[in-house]
DNA sequence: AGCACGCCGACT
DNA sequence: GTCGGCGTGCTC
């Protein structure tokens, strides 16, 4: 008998099993799931693998299992759900296995030592693009501090004595960081407990009213039954969604069993978890999210894997809770972008969600106010319950939403970023005391400058990209690699003085909005005043508790919050999302619009929401206006049917990048003919020839793509995966990305 | 990823 | 001769 082991890697060509013998002291006891340590290759070092399956006998010369990790080991379901992971996802078998094992244990074999406390935390003081960049063009050196900054990098700042256990590095190596000012060392009390000090008063469940009661019976009868279906709750906002998911949940713990909540890493606050601590209490439930630190994290999963933990609320990686009796599984927010992952293993969680709850027979609540196009498709088709909740539960009235036309702004001689009936409404509502929210999807001071005598515009020297003006600190920024250089005065090219900025950021709206309204006390909120752990609560919590006059900001503005004192919010230019090369720019503008809108006048007070735009004809734009999802869905779908976009198809996206074009070039054409040649039996899949990547090149490595668009099976996506495994034989030097109905098609 | 193997130029 | 540069290929 041999084990057939997978060994943790994310080496491509180790992702496949290796054949181990059991030694007679352990052939008793050992399982599918385990965590062992073998040896492997010529390293005298013991390499990490995981049992995934046993044979007779192997054809190969074997080497024996070292020992098991006790008190690590998954189950054969855990296994399995990697195992489609790997297959649906393109990725490695490993970084599938790894989701499910505790927090901070992955990187490396870890004893049990002692984790002690420590009121040492430790945070990157570098922006962490600097610190790639330093990495990338080899300045920094050291491996171990490579390896620290990189793990600082990962957790938004940790306890030193988390970076010693779980990265495995010295005092001395975080003394030398601190030295060479990359690092900052806070001396600070951490809890290990998030919700220390907390002490919130129980709360009494709410009466339905008629409509949520519907809502609730359909799936409460899937519960009660134990039968897997998936549900839509389409409920706009201020609907009362979260109560009904506290009744279910109530309900789900009544038979005895646990349930996951996601929702998006942004909206995640500490508000949205006190609601559920006020209505089960904290002992029950368990937070997972990226903003504890590693030692809390690992915590929290102890305490579900202890099963004392009965609701678990966190973002995307939280349906890999070790859950012992699992009964309910919702997605709030089920459009957000962030439940499909950008870095492997790339996979969706609310398909994840799918396949858990079919395998457990419960049901899956998806919940939207501006459900994602592939969800209600699905609904409508049958193919997931619809349940709609049309009234707020509170009476409150929608907001007015007016449409500025900026081009008619410009021929009237405003040059201003703020349209005059914007202006109007600000200066209204400065005058009552009222505050106001200005959205605008776009940082820094200008996005690009340029000389208006030749044409040339500033670019980074590592990507092709133009470089953003800062005015604070007067230098010209690159947003994807962290290059920055002085500011230009003069045209490197023609020597012309006329330099001019384009495309303004929310720097420059924040110097405008304070030349005009001087009295105004106003906060600004994007990832450059956003860095530290928790600032992004800070600020928004600033701004509610001073009564700021007004909040600018970039797209985290828009999420989570609830301000009862905002009555009125300026979309300053609706149009970024508009002109992205993607497919779904239509339906991000509208959500984005739709939520931005939300935020005005949410109590008894009337809300007024101002967008303005060079677009007021485009349908996302004027459907947002009329608060309308149904019109926009029937809009939209039309539109995907009929340029055959998800969810009539598949995308995959093969992404092939390298410092030199050339190998790029053609390995991308590599790709593209062995893919073609091996899928060319299969009906209603096109291929698309290898073109450049709409930004063709960041951080000095060059960019193709490939897209593959067609109705996927598990018959055409074995053969992907046996093409690229053909494929990664061939190539060794270029990266290659393979991304299933991407997010970011960048 | 590591690490050995092996082929070729440089050098005490 | 033989030291060491890195391209290639393998790891049960």
């Amino acid at each position: 008998m041999v084990a057939e082991v997978i060994i943790n890697s994310t080496v491509k060509n180790l992702n496949k099993t290796f054949d181990y013998n059991i030694p007679a002291d352990i052939a008793g006891i050992i399982k599918v799931g385990d965590r062992i340590n073998v040896p492997f290759g010529n390293s005298k070092k013991l390499e990490e693998g995981f049992v995934i399956g046993f044979k007779e006998k192997s054809e190969y010369k074997v080497k024996d299992i070292v020992s098991i990790q006790e008190g690590f080991n998954l189950k054969q379901e855990q296994i399995e759900l990697a195992k489609w992971m790997a297959r649906r996802y393109f990725c490695n078998l490993s970084d599938c296995i790894k989701m499910m094992l505790p927090p901070g244990t992955t990187s490396k074999i870890v004893d049990n030592r002692v984790r002690e406390k420590n009121l040492n935390f430790v945070y990157l003081k570098k922006e962490s693009e600097e610190i790639d960049f330093l990495i990338e063009t080899k300045k920094l050196k050291s491996e171990k501090q490579i390896r620290t900054l990189q793990f600082l990098q990962e957790n938004d700042g940790v306890l030193i004595s988390d970076l010693e256990l779980f990265a495995d590095v010295s005092r001395a190596i975080i003394n030398t960081l601190e030295k060479n000012g990359y690092i900052e060392i806070v001396e600070k009390q951490v809890s290990r407990n998030p919700f220390i000090n907390k002490n919130i008063k129980k709360d009494k469940e709410l009466k339905l009213t008629n409509e949520q009661e519907v809502v609730y019976n359909s799936i409460s009868n899937c519960i009660e039954q134990a039968i897997y279906k998936e549900f839509l709750i389409y409920g706009i906002t201020g609907s009362g969604k979260t109560e009904i998911y506290l009744q279910l949940i109530r309900k789900t713990l009544e038979k005895n069993k646990s349930a996951i909540i996601l929702v998006p890493e942004i909206s995640l606050t500490p508000q949205m978890v006190d609601r559920f601590i006020a209505r089960f209490g904290q002992d029950i439930i368990a937070v997972l999210h990226s903003k504890l630190s590693i030692g809390e994290r690992y915590d929290q999963w102890q305490k579900i894997k202890k099963d004392e933990a009965k609701i678990i609320i966190g973002a995307r990686s939280a349906i890999f809770a070790p859950v012992k009796n699992l009964g309910l599984i919702i997605i709030d927010e089920e459009h957000d972008d962030s439940y499909k992952s950008e870095m492997p293993p790339r996979y969706n969680a609310k398909e994840i969600s799918k396949y858990i709850a079919f395998k457990n027979k419960i049901p899956l609540i998806l919940g939207s106010a501006t459900p994602d196009i592939n969800t209600f498709y699905k609904a409508q088709n049958g193919e997931v319950e619809f349940l709609k909740l049309t009234k707020r539960a509170n009476d409150s009235k929608l907001p007015s939403v007016e449409i500025v036309d900026l081009r008619e702004e410009l021929i009237n001689g405003n040059k201003t970023m703020i349209s005059r009936k914007l202006y109007d409404e600000i200066s209204n509502n400065l005058e009552n005391k009222k505050q106001t929210i200005l959205f605008l999807n776009r940082r820094g001071f200008s996005t690009f400058v340029m000389c208006r005598n030749c044409g040339y515009s500033v670019k980074c020297k590592n990507c092709n990209i133009t470089l953003t003006y800062h005015r604070k600190e007067n230098k010209l920024k690159c947003h994807y690699c962290g290059y920055e250089q002085e500011n230009v005065l003069v045209c490197p090219e023609c020597g012309s003085n006329k330099i001019k900025y384009f495309g303004a950021g929310t720097q420059k709206l924040e110097e405008q909005i304070n030349k005009m309204f001087p009295k105004a006390s106003t906060i600004r909120m994007d990832i450059d005043t956003v860095t530290k752990k928790n600032s992004h609560e800070e600020i928004l919590n600033k701004f509610k508790n001073d009564n700021i006059d007004i909040l600018i900001g970039t797209q985290m503005v828009v999420k989570g919050h609830h301000f009862p004192n905002v009555t009125l919010v300026g979309v300053i230019a609706a149009d970024s999302s508009l002109n992205m090369e993607n497919y779904r720019a239509n339906e991000k503008t509208f959500q984005i619009l739709t939520q931005v809108a939300g935020r005005a006048g949410r109590e008894n007070l009337p809300g007024k929401v101002i967008i303005q735009t060079y677009n007021p004809d485009s349908f996302s734009i004027e459907c947002s206006k009329k608060q309308d999802y149904d019109m926009f869905y029937n809009t939209e779908i039309k539109l995907r049917k009929q340029l055959n976009y998800p969810p009539f198809c598949d995308i995959i996206l093969f992404g092939i990048s390298d410092t030199e074009e050339k190998i790029v070039q053609e390995v991308s054409n590599k790709i593209y003919n062995i893919l073609l040649h091996k899928l060319k039996n299969i009906n209603n899949i096109n291929l698309y020839k290898p073109r450049p990547a709409p930004i063709d090149k960041i951080k000095n490595r060059y960019r193709y793509r490939v897209i593959l668009k067609g109705s996927l099976n598990n018959d055409s996506i074995e053969l992907i995966n046996d093409t690229l495994e053909e494929i990664y034989k061939i190539n060794t030097k270029a990266r290659i990305i393979v991304d299933i109905n991407p997010t970011n098609m960048m």
